[in-house]
This record gives structure tokens, C-alpha cells and sequence, in this order.
DNA sequence: CGCTGACCGTAACTCAGCCTACAGTCAGGA
DNA sequence: TCCTGACTGTAGGCTGAGTTACGGTCAGCG
């Protein structure tokens, strides 16, 4: 992290603590000897969270905030793995085993608070509170799931399919409903949505442009209104063509 | 798992268990408790050993043989997602979350032994032996970048960047030196090896003939012969076409 | 309030790889 | 040892989607 500014109150910070699912399960008292183990730092738009250049000893969890990580092609590509949300793990665990480095990036899309902790600490952590170690683990096996099923989509879906699939997800996650549907509000371009489904930029626009003129959807800058979620869900799952 | 056998004396399993990493740090007293709470079973070629169908209140790790792992698609194609080892968690972890169903098979490849345990139960020894939740999680923590290395290359590489790199992590893992180059060891169709690379058998043939041309490797019947790795390497990597 | 760089829309050209089709080969059981 | 089903090799047509190219629009800054 380059630029950042510690943070506020101790009583403050507990209070953010208290609410990541990661420390679900403990009482107060165990929450503030964590507090005393990890820093707190805020993070504005595009701050680089991570990155594989930086030494490996610090692990992020979101505290608010988004985060878009991806990950660099030999040739300069990305492909945005996900977007993740309050409570996620960054600095990847297997920091816990001095393994290799994540050759991962991270970086915020919006303004966040983000806590640090090393390896160690966090060691010592589970060590004195299993249940943390419990928590990582119900994590870790959902995130491992998700990445699964993307393999699944990459490997035997087109791309009309997978945006469609990727749409009803971000909007699950990130969608705002209103009376003509429902909004993605994840600021993305159309380039990281592009990347998010491993396509390009122009076949991306091309497929929208598809969808629009069928009333699935409604584009704008930087944001998506989904009409009709049923028929979206029917394109994602059609295997007919 | 359906056809099984209940395995042996008490010791020899213990001495099965002291071999995983899983378990590794851990003293003879404390691997002997963990023993009373798993069942170690037998199983033979072909065996399925997980299926959605099956009531997940069950974790396998397997001790001995491979096993592999594969989701199933709407229109019954597979992709193969791995082939594991010795000391792979299999139920998933998220049945310590007693979440979704994984929706992924895995079937013994040659004949193995799994050890089973109830999430309950690990989630038990993990709160009285913390060492373990933190080896879980370097254990997840692995897949899950494995399954974000191999997203990337299904996203932006060819099939045949695809092929070779799969060939060379195989080879690495399964891998036989010989004075003639590495034969991989796995017993594996070309159906199911191009499965794991999100490709058809018919292009996987194809592209295995225009490796063979190249001089790069020899193939024979459910085996593949390495003969050049450096120069696969250099197809893996290559971004020209 | 215009400039500039980032973002979006569209379209023609090309090709990697899927689909279809068929022939040859191997291994294990009767 | 033959038969049979599973596995492998090859090839041509078709198409989804990457590539290239260019013009239009938006938002923030001097």
C-alpha cells in the first residue's frame, strides 16, 4: 500500500472488527486482543492494494469498500478474477506456508477501509482462536467453488452465455432494484466486464448490443439496468444456439 | 461410496495418517485421538466417491491412489477439473459451512484408500488442534490458486498453449524419468485429458499430431511421452501464433 | 467552455477450434 | 483366438469470436 492514513478510534476500528463474519463467533474481549494484532488503513479509488511486487508478509482483509482482483497476462492482459466486498481475504493465504507469491493484483474501485495483518499474527491467531481458523476455512472453500464453476463457464460456454450468467451474479451481489429493474452499481467498464468473462472489449459491446435490442437489458455509462431477469437466466442456460 | 471395504488394524492406519501434511506437527498422542474419529475405506478402479447426489455429511481424504474430480454440465459434457493425490481434502470444505452441495463427482482412478470424517468431527479436531485448520488452509489456499492459474489460461490461451501446459504440470506430478524423456504416468484417455483442458477429443488428437510431428513428445496408448520439455514450454509460453 | 483522454458502438475480415463423419487399433472377455 | 466395445487418428465444413479500424460520446481539467 503507497499511499494510506492510519485509522481513526480504537473503539472505532473494534466496531469494524466485529462485523467481518471472519471474527464471527468470539466474544468482545477476544475481538480486541485481535484489534491489537492488525492496523487499519483507508484506501481510495484505483489505490493499488496489491501487488505481486510487493513483499509478501501482509495480509488484507476488506473492511468496506470494493476491491477488483486480477490478475496480468504475459502480454499485458487482465482478467479480472472477481470483485469482492467486505469480509474477503486478500493478501491470498498461502502466505500462511511462505509459498510463492499470489502474482495477483488488487486494487480498490471505490474508497474503503482495509485491515493488515501479517502471516504470523494470523497464525498465532488461529492458533489461540480455532474457530477463526474455522472461518478462513468456510472462505477459502467459497471462493474454491466459485472459481470452479467459472472454470466450468469458460471452458464450455459462450460468450453470450457467460455474460449472461455474470450479469444475474453481479446483479445478486451488487444490484440496486428499482421499479424498471434492476441496476448493476459496480462502476465497471465495459472493459473489466469484458475481462471478467474472458472476452474482448468489442465482442463485450457487440453481445450488450444484442441484448439490448432483445429487451433483456438497458446499457448506460458505466452502468447496466437488467429488464428482464427471467429471459437473461433462460439465454445463460440455453445449450441450443 | 457404495462397494467398500472397512480397512485394517488400528495401526496401520495411523501410520497411513501420520503421512498426509494434513496432519502434519502434529504428536503420535494426538494423531491416535484423530484415528478413533476417521474411517479409513478401500476402493477400486472406477469407484465413485463423491456425487451431488450423496448426502454431503461427509469430508475424504485421500491416503493412497488418485482420484478425479469433475462437474458435470447441463448437457452432460465433463470437465475434468483435476486429478488429486495423496492428502487432498475431497468433500469440500464448505461442508463445514453446511453449505451448497458441490456439485462436483470424483471417482478413484486406480485402486486407493480414503479416510473419511464428518464435518462435525473436523470441525472438532480443528478447535482442539488449531495446527490443523492452519494446514487446511494452505492446503485450500493451493487449489484455489491452482484453479485462478488455470481460469487465465482457459480465458486467453489456445488449446494448444493449453495442452502444453497441462502435459508439463502432469509430467511434473506424475512424471516418470526415463533416458528417452518423462513418461507421464497416469493412465488417462484423451477424452478425459482433453476434458481437463476444456477442449474436444477430436482437437486434442489433433493438436497431440502436430506436437508429435514437432518432435516435442510420443504418444501410445493412455500414455504420453515427453521427449522435448523445454521447447513445450516455449509453446505454452509463446504469444505469437 | 473548449480540450483531451477515456470510454462506448459498430462493422468487415479472418481463423481457431467445434461438429460431423469414418476408419484403424487396442485390450479384455467368451 | 476371435469378437466387441472402448480408444485413437484424420479430415472437411461451419461459425463464434478475436482482430483491426474508425467514429461518436462522456467527464474532468486547464
Amino acid at each position: 500500500m503507497t499511499a494510506s492514513s492510519q485509522a481513526r478510534s480504537f473503539s472505532e476500528k473494534l466496531g469494524l472488527l466485529g462485523e467481518v463474519q471472519l471474527f464471527a463467533g468470539l466474544s468482545e474481549a477476544d475481538i480486541e486482543a485481535i484489534g491489537h494484532a492488525t492496523t487499519m488503513t483507508r484506501c481510495v479509488r484505483g489505490q493499488q492494494i496489491l501487488s505481486p511486487d510487493d513483499p509478501s508478509d501482509r495480509i488484507h482483509i476488506i473492511k468496506k469498500g470494493r476491491v477488483r482482483v486480477y490478475r496480468m497476462t504475459p502480454d499485458g492482459k487482465q482478467l479480472t478474477l472477481d470483485i469482492y466486498e467486505k469480509g474477503t481475504i486478500l493478501g491470498d493465504m498461502s502466505l500462511l506456508g511462505q509459498d510463492r507469491l499470489p502474482e495477483a493484483y488488487a486494487e480498490a474501485i471505490g474508497d474503503g477501509v482495509i485491515c493488515t495483518i501479517t502471516p504470523d499474527e494470523l497464525r498465532r491467531l488461529i492458533e489461540r482462536y480455532p474457530i477463526i481458523g474455522v472461518n478462513v476455512i468456510r472462505h477459502l472453500s467459497k471462493r474454491l467453488q466459485a472459481a470452479e464453476r467459472e472454470l466450468e463457464a469458460m471452458a464450455y460456454q459462450r460468450v453470450d452465455q457467460r455474460l449472461a450468467r455474470k450479469l444475474l451474479d453481479l446483479a445478486q451481489r451488487f444490484g440496486v432494484s428499482t421499479e424498471r429493474g434492476t441496476i448493476i452499481e459496480a462502476r465497471l467498464t465495459q472493459q473489466e466486464l469484458a475481462e471478467m468473462i474472458g472476452t474482448t472489449r468489442e465482442t463485450l459491446a457487440h453481445t450488450l448490443a444484442d441484448f439490448r435490442r432483445r429487451g433483456l437489458l438497458e446499457t448506460e455509462h458505466h452502468q447496466v439496468l437488467i429488464r428482464d431477469a427471467e429471459r437473461l437466466a433462460e439465454v445463460a442456460a440455453s445449450d441450443d444456439l
